[in-house]
DNA sequence: TTGTAGGCGTTATCAT
DNA sequence: ATGATAACGCCTACAA
């Protein structure tokens, strides 16, 4: 295989410098028409691509943003992603992702490769990286935070209102007349859950409800974990006639618990979720959950960089959650 | 902030030669005991990272594996990506992903960026890039293609069988008793959803049964589209007692339809899908569908391009499809 | 406006 | 075994 051009070979090619060509490239300095005109002639006729690799040595940047998340076939960190994905698109910087697959040491693997691919800037989704690790990192350069909030690090962090949307959550079923309403955590070692979870029963104790811990199981965020928790609370015989699930994912999973025990949705039992997954409007009967502006919130952290890297504050927003009303909920019968 | 250090740094620091510090960075050349440990001590005392972009360019590869996909919030290529990312995990390449949104100019930008940043091998998942354009690139350096059959290049190629799958999943609901089995198609453009057409086709003939317009609908490979199909086939008010859709996505719509309609699944009605999708597993009822080996399909890629990096025969296997039976489907009474 | 001459951080080829 | 030295492809002063 031949190797590709340089801007060598078509400087050769239009009879004019390679130092022309890269201005022609980069469109820093002023150029003759014809001289340019050649230049262009000959790059697409050796059918020349910048070498980025090379462009960024030179220059000390790659335009590449990092983008540390979990799985690549999430629907969680997808959406995210997208959101990322779609803002960066056509503008001059691009993300390059990798993932820890929930677990720290791979974390922190894919974080120094991002780094040592010499990323300009990093987006870190979630994930169990200690706060000290990230502060290091965000003061060697743009790092912007989505789901956690860093203590020293409020600006750039763009933290779930996970406490806020529970409450809701719980107080909507509360309002539609559920009394027993169970609650499936997620996995209580991370900040996420543990929010949810007082957020549930502060709504619970507002409305004068006593907190019933057999109404409660502890999941792990995954379908599976819905599962078996919601198994556990069928196989407690505790009164309800509703479920509050920590995450959409657990939901599916008691849903099936459900399903597979003739309990019909929302007859029988009412069922809310959290972080409006796009399955969750599909799903039978389409779930209620709090919307997590997932996507809203990839673009903001995309546009939160962005900024950082051209010295303006990150400017980012707050999603105030809010309930997604679908059919798996209703009154109590 | 401070620029971080340089193996020239560290040179000074441990007293040797940058040359040597890239020697016990590379292993390529032994070097003295006591030498090699200075370097190692300057080298985390300093918290030396090498810089990728320069060995890059130094080496002429960047030890990056291009995959060009679709979307990072699609379940499919969520998959796949998954597949690759955890068989390159570990190893010397990593991969970079780009995706095309299901659009050609943005495929073909995303396809470009990759080369430019002189990824070593390439993996495209699906997509709509021209036979001739992945040919061209297949001419410069290795590539694996994952859901197509490029001609010509079918050693490197990993295609879905589609309308073998079809087959049997229309077989199978003949087998269970149907006989007014209906299909949603994918789009009718792409190759995939033509083949799954025909194989859905030669079932019936193979048993006797005639093909009936009227329980065809054409879908688009998304839920909104199956939920419309559906809507479409239901209103026809031709009698049917099962529906095989394009894939686990377009059943899910359906699905959605059914029950708005109040019509039972699997009772009054048999519902199939395609793909596989690991939420189909969870879903109400779980879902009866074609397996597509989707993760393993991308572990399989990964590894064909490491053996075309290695200059070996990509050997890609092959995967039968099969089914994977649930609750969505049932004789019908 | 254009060309020449470094330099970006690393590796690889030479001598030594 | 080790240290200069020359690339790798591009960019950017600096000169002209």
């Amino acid at each position: 295989m031949p190797k590709p051009p340089t801007i060598h070979d078509i400087a050769k090619a239009a009879n004019v410098s390679p130092s022309t060509v890269s201005r022609v490239l980069t469109g820093s300095t002023p150029v003759t028409p014809d001289k340019r005109a050649a230049v262009l002639a000959a790059i697409d006729a050796l059918k020349f691509k910048p070498n980025l690799v090379a462009r960024g040595l030179a220059r000390g940047q790659s335009m590449a943003i990092g983008v540390l998340t979990q799985s690549m076939s999430s629907l969680f960190f997808g959406e995210l992603a997208q959101g990322i994905d779609s803002h960066l698109r056509g503008g001059a910087y691009h993300p390059v992702y990798a993932t820890g697959q929930w677990q720290l040491d791979e974390e922190i693997e894919a974080l120094h490769l991002l780094l040592e691919r010499q990323v300009d800037g990093l987006i870190i989704l979630s994930g169990g990286m200690p706060d000290n690790a990230i502060r290091a990192v965000a003061a060697q350069m743009p790092v912007i935070v989505v789901t956690r909030s860093i203590p020293g690090l409020e600006a750039q962090c763009l933290p779930t209102e996970n406490y806020q949307g529970a409450y809701q959550a719980t107080r909507y079923l509360i309002e539609l007349g559920h009394r027993r309403i169970a609650h499936i955590t997620g996995l209580l070692t991370i900040p996420d859950a543990v929010e949810r979870y007082n957020g549930y029963c502060q709504a619970l104790r507002d409305a004068g409800l006593e907190i019933d811990e057999s109404l409660i199981a502890e999941g792990a965020f995954t379908e599976e974990s819905g599962v078996q928790a919601a198994d556990v609370l069928l196989q407690r015989g505790v009164a309800m006639t509703a479920i509050f699930a920590g995450n959409d994912q657990m939901a599916y999973g008691a849903r099936l618990t459900l399903y597979r025990h003739g309990v019909q949705v929302p007859d029988d039992m009412s069922l809310m979720g959290f972080d409006n997954l796009s399955s969750s409007a599909y799903a039978t009967p389409p779930l209620t959950t709090v919307r997590q502006y997932m996507y809203e919130a990839g673009v903001a952290a995309a546009e939160g960089i962005l900024r950082l890297l051209s010295d303006q504050a990150p400017n980012l927003p707050s999603f105030a959650p809010d309930l997604v009303i679908r059919a798996s909920t209703a009154p109590p019968r």
